[in-house]
RNA sequence: GGGCGGGUAGCUCAGUGGGAGAGCAUCGGCCUUACAAGCCGGGGGUCACAGGUUCAAAUCCUGUUCCGCCUACCA
């Protein structure tokens, strides 16, 4: 059915569209620096610019939005300050795969075609992911987008790279690193993740040069024992004592390399001898280091042994590995093998097994950033909410490395170094130079690698407002009041911000971190493409809608605790976003010709002062649930109101008026709900844009867009305890009809009779001046009031508190049933006797409780007794008359 | 190895010191002119286990166990 032109269901598509385009014309997200409000700011977690929108995202920016157009609505000038990230390794990866289906590389385009080629790319694809974000109804303010290759954020990378160096808080050298042999580039510790496999521990005899016998050593990597340069024990071992001096022979290769003293080497492990490869491994390579080793690197960047490898060369690694170990058998020197479980690198990109490997790279020294950076949380200068994430930060930041920043790709920030030709000088600036300050020489040649993505991620915060300009962006909009995104990027990025921020900036980049939690499906897994347990925000959006989505994603973010995503969920609330339609075409139909509201206070209705006291209060818990980031409490809140006693009870009551013969009633009733849905409108409004505006706008006597109403507030209802408490009354009697209704069977068109049964004069004259809201809701023939009246015959009674409500039966009543029923209220009330005497009984309870907790008790003891005495009557009476 | 989080109704989860809750599912009754994507009513829990603190514990402490994640230079 239709009316007002609003269809029975609510039907997102058209409206989404319709009111992103109205917002974005009528410039509503855009940020005001001349403004004299107060500020809230954030930056969003820029999404790789040619990806596409996934359930973390999807998460990631409702959470934003949601905060913004609160806090919009709240009267701050917000930025939320949108950008894309190039993702130096991904991109290129993804621009490599087309290249290769076109059967060429990049090599064969050359660096600066190919450079064209992703931008090209860029354009054609750069725009799906921003569109995604503004289906999801994100408010960013657009007009400043930002892209960390653009040339304001670039020169800021510059800038930094530069000062960083002349600090010496970048430097250039020979480490070990992370080689991604597919990726071809070195990787930072953080970019290789570690996973737990079944692997092989190898026995190996390493013949004494000169004498007989042999040092055994355990290895899981055969195959780099090429690049072997000594055999380490533990100075303290007894089983190793006297061979200070002594070579072992290298395997197959038979050279010898000296036996040396380290305390690094454990001696319960293996054989408590281990082979030392200083250009293979990180801790071997610092051994190295100490007893001055040579460093041989056998392997090369494709991850193939070198012409260092004799025999191997060419050979890949893990086929030089089954070669080697073959050799190794076959010369009788692999004592056995035992099956071993441990944590093997993999490039996080594309999952191709790490190869650690000397080189020579660029780094960060990030201990002394990493200081401040610890001290600005630990003085709550930034705090990370949940709280426990801060024992993680802390964790990190104390135990970092330095950070290796150059990359061998193409795509990305060229580093801004030059190396002389002439002199070998090295020469870091901001612009190109022209000649060697050392040699004048102008045959210079720039450093070939990129930078590390996360490098020019780590300047975003003030990046994007114009740094390294002193701006009125930068002025106005730093620190940014919040920062929201997931765990996973908490030391990628939020660490690197934080760093950069406190160093350039000279303060904090946020106020606040948000951390919120992963995405899962409904077993709980991550969602990932090989598992094929994906479920896509862009197909949720088409099914259900924006604002169904983004409830659902709201509801479920509770700290601390990863979301189990399923579409049963979203479903059911995308039948609450149907509801509100419901419910908002209700009072349209009903308020079509009526005049602006004008209401005395003494007009409004039980109902009315009910409802708006308790908007009132939804509100402020709102506000409170918001300040500390619990999305999901503030979302529940709004649900449980709109729903459960917007719809369900005062929609219902306010019928009684707006059906009214009076038109005074009638009127005043068609004012009060105009008001009221606008007020839930606005309260719902940052969760579910779509559908609130669609409303708002169809509203009379509303202005503008809803996205710059007020948040409803307490000034604007009132707040009436006693319309509250004498609801809770009225409620409870009609609960308890429908109640013994249900029970008893009565058919639904059947009115009943009923006596109410209350004592007090105060509860008398409420359920007197509300019975109307009795006999529609409960759907009652009439209502008798009395006080202590006997259980009349031939009904059926519903206790609660010291109230009896008397549903009279035609015809013959069900005595067992009724018996049942009786029955089980007497269990439940007795057992809530027994706890609460069993405490009064106590005299420490009596003594040490706060006195109101023992107030409650004895109320509730009294009340249970009382509830009990008449269930006995009735059961009685009911056990006379059979 | 270190750290963190979790175990509450059939499922997914709120609830951090005083009456065990929600959504979904389920059962019974309703096409009541806003809504069947709905309305009304009902059933369902030894709050993982064992100790302890307290007048009082799902909640705080200790231990056990199971699950998940993060982190790590024992080859």
């Amino acid at each position: 059915m239709e009316s007002n032109g609003l269809a029975t269901a609510y039907e997102p598509g058209e409206v989404e569209s319709k009111w992103y385009d109205y917002w974005e014309e009528n410039s509503l997200f855009k940020a005001d620096t001349k403004s004299k409000r107060p500020v809230f700011s954030i930056v969003i977690p820029p999404p790789n610019v040619t990806g596409s929108l996934h359930m973390g995202h999807a998460l990631n920016n409702t959470l934003q939005d949601v905060l913004c157009r609160y806090k919009r609505m709240k009267g701050y000038n917000v930025l939320w300050q949108p950008g894309t990230d190039h993702a130096g390794i991904a991109t290129q990866n993804v621009v490599e795969k087309d290249l290769a289906q076109k059967g060429a590389d990049r090599h064969q385009v050359g660096r600066e075609r190919f450079i064209e080629l992703v931008w090209e790319w860029r354009e054609k694809y750069g725009r799906m992911i921003i569109n995604q974000l503004k289906r999801l109804g994100s408010s960013c303010d657009w007009s400043r987008e930002r892209f960390t290759m653009d040339e304001g954020l670039s020169r800021a990378v510059r800038e930094v790279f530069v000062s960083l160096y002349e600090e010496g808080l970048i430097y250039r050298g020979d480490y070990i690193i992370n080689w991604c042999p597919r990726c071809h580039t070195a990787l930072a510790d953080l970019e290789v993740e570690h996973e737990e496999m079944d692997s092989s521990l190898y026995y190996i005899h390493y013949p004494f040069e000169k004498q007989e016998g042999f040092l055994t050593v355990a290895t899981t990597r055969p195959e780099t024992l090429l690049g072997d340069t000594a055999v380490a024990v533990n100075p303290q071992d007894e089983r190793f004592r006297d061979l200070s001096g002594l070579n072992v022979l290298l395997p197959i290769l038979n050279k010898p390399i000296p036996v040396i003293y380290d305390k690094y080497v454990d001696m319960e492990f293996g054989t408590g001898a281990l082979k030392i490869t200083p250009a293979h491994d990180i801790n071997d390579f610092e051994i190295g280091n100490t007893h001055d080793l040579e460093r041989i690197r056998v392997i090369d960047d494709d991850g193939r042994m070198n012409d260092l490898a004799g025999p191997y060369q060419g050979m890949d690694r893990f086929e030089c590995r089954e070669k080697i170990l073959d050799d190794l058998r076959d010369a009788g020197l692999l004592e056995r093998v035992e099956p071993y479980r441990n944590a093997v690198g993999h490039c996080y990109r594309c999952k191709t097994m790490i190869e650690p490997l000397l080189s020579k790279q660029w780094f960060v020294k990030v201990g002394p950033l990493a200081e401040k950076a610890v001290e600005a949380v630990r003085e709550a200068r930034t705090r990370i909410v949940p709280s426990n994430w801060e024992a993680v930060y802390f964790e990190w930041m104390n135990n970092i490395r330095d950070w290796c920043v150059s990359r061998q790709i193409w795509w990305g920030h060229r580093i801004p170094a030059w190396y002389c030709r002439g002199c070998g000088e090295v020469i870091v600036a901001k612009e190109e130079p022209k000649t060697c300050p050392s040699c004048k020489s102008s045959d210079l040649e720039q450093e070939t690698d990129v930078l590390d993505t996360w490098f020019s991620s780590a300047l975003w915060p003030f990046s994007t407002l114009g740094w390294p300009d002193s701006t009125d962006e930068l002025e106005t909009y730093y620190p940014t009041s919040v920062l929201v995104t997931g765990f996973d990027i908490l030391f990628f990025w939020v660490a690197r911000m934080m760093m950069m921020g406190i160093h350039f900036m000279g303060d904090v980049p946020f106020r606040d971190v948000y951390i919120h939690a992963l995405v899962k499906d409904e077993q709980g897994q991550k969602m990932s493409k090989s598992k094929g347990n994906i479920i896509d925000p862009l197909e949720v959006l088409d099914r259900f809608g924006t604002d169904a989505f983004r409830f659902t994603l709201a509801v479920l973010a509770i700290q601390g605790r990863d979301i189990r995503l399923s579409e049963e969920r979203i479903a059911g609330y995308r039948n609450f976003i149907n509801k509100i339609w419901n419910a908002a075409r209700f009072v349209l139909m009903n308020v079509e010709d009526c005049e602006p509201p004008l209401i005395e206070k003494a007009e409004l209705s039980l109902a009315d002062r009910w409802i708006m006291t308790r908007l009132a209060r939804v509100s402020q818990q709102v506000d409170a649930c918001m300040d500390e980031y619990k999305f999901n409490e503030a979302a529940s809140a709004c649900y449980q109101f709109v729903w459960h006693e917007f719809c369900d009870w005062y929609l219902e009551m306010a019928k009684l008026e707006l059906y009214s013969e009076d038109e005074r009633r009638r009127r005043v009733s068609q004012s009060v709900i105009q008001i009221l849905l606008s007020g839930v409108v606005r309260l719902l409004h940052p969760f579910v844009p779509f559908i609130t505006e669609e409303i708002w706008q169809r509203l009379p006597h509303t202005k503008g867009s809803v996205m710059v109403a007020p948040f409803p507030h307490a000034g604007e209802y009132i707040d009436d305890e006693q319309a509250i408490e004498a609801m809770e009354l009225v409620k409870g009697i009609i609960t308890g009809i429908r109640n013994v209704r249900g029970e008893m069977n009565i058919p639904p068109k059947t009115y009943v009779k009923t006596i109410i049964d209350v004592g007090g004069e105060r509860e008398k004259e409420i359920v007197e001046m509300n019975r109307g809201y009795i006999i529609a809701l409960a759907k009652a023939e009439s209502i008798e009031i009395v006080s202590r009246v006997e259980k009349p015959a031939r009904s059926a009674t519903y206790v609660f508190g010291d109230i009896q409500v008397h549903v009279l039966l035609k015809g013959l009543i069900d005595y067992e049933k009724e018996r049942n029923r009786i029955y089980k209220e007497i269990r439940k009330a007795e057992r809530e006797r027994e706890l609460s005497q069993r405490k009064l009984a106590n005299n420490n309870f009596l003594k040490q409780a706060p006195p109101n907790v023992v107030e409650d008790v004895r109320e509730k003891s009294d009340l249970m007794i009382a509830k009990l005495e008449k269930l006995n009557q009735n059961l009685a009476l009911i056990e006379e008359l059979r």
